[in-house]
DNA sequence: AGCATGATGGCCT
DNA sequence: GGCCATCATGCTG
């Protein structure tokens, strides 16, 4: 896979990667839920719920460069959160991995993870992904698309997708921006943010 | 320098 | 369903 197949629209991006395999410390797990996330207010993906909106700054730097590298973020002090950046260089679009089924190397994943998890659970949720897979804040920035990395990307076969609204954001709250393999039990339930307007009111 | 805010997760009833 | 721990980040002053 060519970093160039990420160079497009975050939906569309959304769309490729379900269903792709992600291998990383001894693991290996297909992407099953993800979300999408882009753009500044007069770029090309207005979003106002991506950490990209107010324009660069140290934290989402990665967000406006290349596509195919990892971008990671801290979430409520400790959960790691981990996105595919894409879109075209200088742009900024990312999506959001949210759960993943482990594949292989599920031993190595309950060490991280703990033994009493239920095998669905083991990377569901965007922290809970990282944490079974061993992302950590320090590969931020890394080409995912390089072979030896110590994380990487395959793309898999088109699989089919549902759609509805990003979990726990509070802006553009109704964007049906979150896709998903319908049926699967890895899949995390969607919360509404408590801090968004009520549903149906304009973005 | 202080403060409000989460692209969460786990535990409670 | 609800509650809240916990802290990096970025905004305001």
């Amino acid at each position: 896979m060519s970093a160039g197949r990420l160079a497009i629209e975050p939906v569309a991006a959304a769309r490729l990667l379900l269903g792709a395999t992600l291998r990383c410390r001894g693991v290996a797990a297909t992407i099953v839920e993800v979300e999408a996330y882009g753009g500044v207010p007069d770029g090309p993906w207005p979003d106002p719920a991506a950490h990209s909106y107010r324009g660069p700054t140290p934290r989402n730097a990665v967000m406006f460069g290349p596509p195919g590298r990892l971008y990671t973020y801290r979430s409520y002090g400790m959960h790691v959160c981990a996105n595919v950046v894409c879109g075209p260089d200088g742009t900024a679009a990312a999506v959001l991995l949210r759960a993943a089924v482990v594949d292989a190397g599920e031993s190595l994943v309950r060490v991280r993870r703990g033994d009493a998890v239920p095998r669905a659970a083991l990377a569901r949720g965007p922290g809970n992904l990282c944490a079974a897979l061993g992302i950590a804040m320090a590969d931020n920035g890394i080409d995912l698309l390089d072979p030896s990395g110590p994380v990487r990307l395959e793309l898999g076969g088109k699989l089919p997708d549902q759609s509805g609204p990003r979990v726990g954001v509070s802006r553009a709250a109704d964007r049906p921006w979150r896709l998903w393999v319908p049926a699967r039990p890895e899949v995390s339930a969607y919360r509404r943010s408590p801090r968004a307007p009520a549903p149906g009111a304009s973005d």
